[in-house]
DNA sequence: GTCTATAACCAGATAGAC
DNA sequence: GTCTATCTGGTTATAGAC
């Protein structure tokens, strides 16, 4: 294995374990035990363990919305698309184990030192997210029980809360009813 | 120093360095150097780090219903006492440096070795704080938009959602936004 | 019950050979 | 650009004196 294969393994194995053990419960020894690479290898591609992670987020960060898109294009009407965003959760909840949303957990661990970035990339996750339920939410909002912008925050916050709920419950359960509120506003 | 005196000033300080810096990043020696005790004072009334944080959480636990009677106490309105409840965390928040909830904080972070005696404090935890939502909610909901399960539901989700993504923006802005949400849906 | 000294181990990062 | 060996300082927990 050489360059780019090198730095995508790497890539692979800390991302897995970041999620699984927690960024700081997972030593540098145990991502090049698993990525069959040497040590220099990992510190030739990165420059620190923080510099991995913040790759590692920018990559999740990338792919979240291009898995989001796919499974939203099978979608036509608004309100389908803006339930479909919830089963998406659900789906990826457990996918991931029930593990949480990785964003979130990672900008919850960090240390003050290191955190700029980390919560700079959940931010604009977060706010990118938000956009897409305000793109659905103003074609759908037929109801109006709540205006537009509340309508998005609180989308987005069931979808927030019951995705790291959830990791406490190891269940799909406040997904679920967060899909039947959602269902009742628009 | 000694005996009752020793062990509360050490959950003092662990209390708040595991909020502050987490708790895989907290070592026992940072704890031992600002309780001003000594080593085997701390490994006398705790058998291990866990220990000491599930010692913690429990006490949290336990003010946490305190002092939210306290804050609720002075007000006689269910719909008043549903709307302090927001205004409750958003001072929490502001009290706490928006580091968001410290349940939740250690559910994400704990190693799967130590997790379930953390998870189910937090369960718990918020497992009580619905039931005070419900009890409330079973006075209040005129309006019927949701069923009052479900109300219980979006009220308990706004609020995590929101304190946790508080430690993200560093802001109460979402907290403020859920206040009006709430309003609107009671 | 508090103390100091130390065991046994693992962290992140770098140097220099090839 | 990948390799191995090593540096330095950190970790949790325990032993034994007082």
């Amino acid at each position: 294995m050489k360059g780019q294969a090198v730095k995508d393994k790497i890539l692979d194995v800390a991302s897995d374990l970041f999620y699984k053990q927690g960024y700081n419960l997972t030593g540098i020894n145990q991502i090049i035990d698993e990525s069959d690479i040497a040590r220099a290898s990992l510190y030739h591609h990165f420059k620190s363990k923080t510099d991995l992670l913040v790759e590692n987020l920018r990559r999740a960060d990338e792919n979240y919305f291009l898995q989001l898109e796919k499974f939203l294009a099978s979608f036509t009407d608004p309100k389908e698309k803006l339930l479909a965003m919830v089963d998406f959760r659900i789906a990826l909840q457990k996918k991931l184990g029930f593990g949480g949303c990785r964003f979130m957990k990672s900008s919850l661990e960090i240390s003050k030192e290191e955190e700029k970035k980390v919560l700079s990339i959940t931010h604009a996750n977060k706010e990118k997210l938000k956009k897409v339920i305000r793109g659905l939410v103003s074609q759908v909002n037929q109801k109006q029980i709540l205006p537009d912008d509340l309508l998005t925050e609180t989308i987005f916050l069931l979808l927030e809360g019951a995705s790291l709920y959830g990791a406490v419950t190891k269940s799909s359960l406040s997904l679920k009813k967060s899909k039947k509120i959602i269902e009742s506003l628009i």
